[in-house]
DNA sequence: CCCCAGGCGTCCA
DNA sequence: TGGACGCATGGG
């Protein structure tokens, strides 16, 4: 099967990319919300400006005021949007029990919280369950369109499900399978797919051709 | 100076 | 449905 063979070129390629970045769910759901169209190093910043204030927690983050979170993750852009955003991320998890392993929903209903969040779309609410919440769920990205367009395996303007649908599919529910394979797309995508520069002579995708 | 980054909501046809 | 635009910082 295509799928199976291009995620054992990739992980020949360059090995396991131990994704998420990010000690504990909290941490990796916030990542999930501060890297939305922004580079991984700002978010780093960020989530730095925040564990060395110690506020890197449930209670401590709900108790900060919507100003001075906005100041703490203002290097990851858009940040009074995200920090109201997040606020009422952290919300929604308060509500649930506050702790993202000991949540029971069925992953189809946990989806659908996460999508009536404004500010969580369907990359968000999938790493979070993938990522943070160890459900199979495929996460699609930028790069992970851009790879298959340019490789013609998928349509140029292929929406999230349709690309999602098509993993889920083709390989077996598995959730480190997913993790790894996600995060491999987004190696190839930022050494070997850039957007600027249509050639891609050297992908390692190029052997499946 | 330019373009880009691990998106999303809103508005409009 | 799907395209344009705003949101914002930091790096190349």
């Amino acid at each position: 099967m295509l799928l199976k063979k291009i995620y054992e070129i990739l992980y020949e390629a360059f090995g396991p990319q131990y994704w998420w970045p990010g000690e504990t769910p909290l941490e990796v759901a916030i990542g999930a919300i501060l890297t939305q169209n922004t580079a991984w190093k700002n978010v780093e910043k960020a989530i730095r400006n925040l564990k060395s204030k110690n506020l890197l927690y449930l209670d401590r983050l709900l108790e900060l005021d919507n100003d001075k979170l906005a100041e703490l993750i203002r290097p990851s852009g858009f940040y009074r949007q995200k920090a109201q955003r997040l606020k009422e991320f952290l919300i929604w998890l308060e509500k649930k029990g506050g702790c993202f392993l000991k949540i029971n929903d069925p992953t189809e209903v946990i989806r659908n919280e996460l999508l009536s969040i404004k500010g969580i779309g369907p990359e968000t609410a999938d790493s979070i369950l993938l990522y943070a919440m160890e459900r199979p769920v495929f996460v699609v990205d930028a790069y992970t369109k851009r790879v298959l367009a340019r490789h013609r395996i998928i349509r140029e303007n292929a929406n999230y499900h349709e690309v999602q649908s098509f993993f889920m599919h083709n390989l077996p529910y598995d959730v480190q399978l997913y993790k790894e394979y996600h995060a491999l797309f987004v190696k190839l995508g930022k050494e070997y797919c850039k957007k600027s520069s249509p050639l891609c002579s050297t992908c390692p995708l190029k052997q499946i051709f």
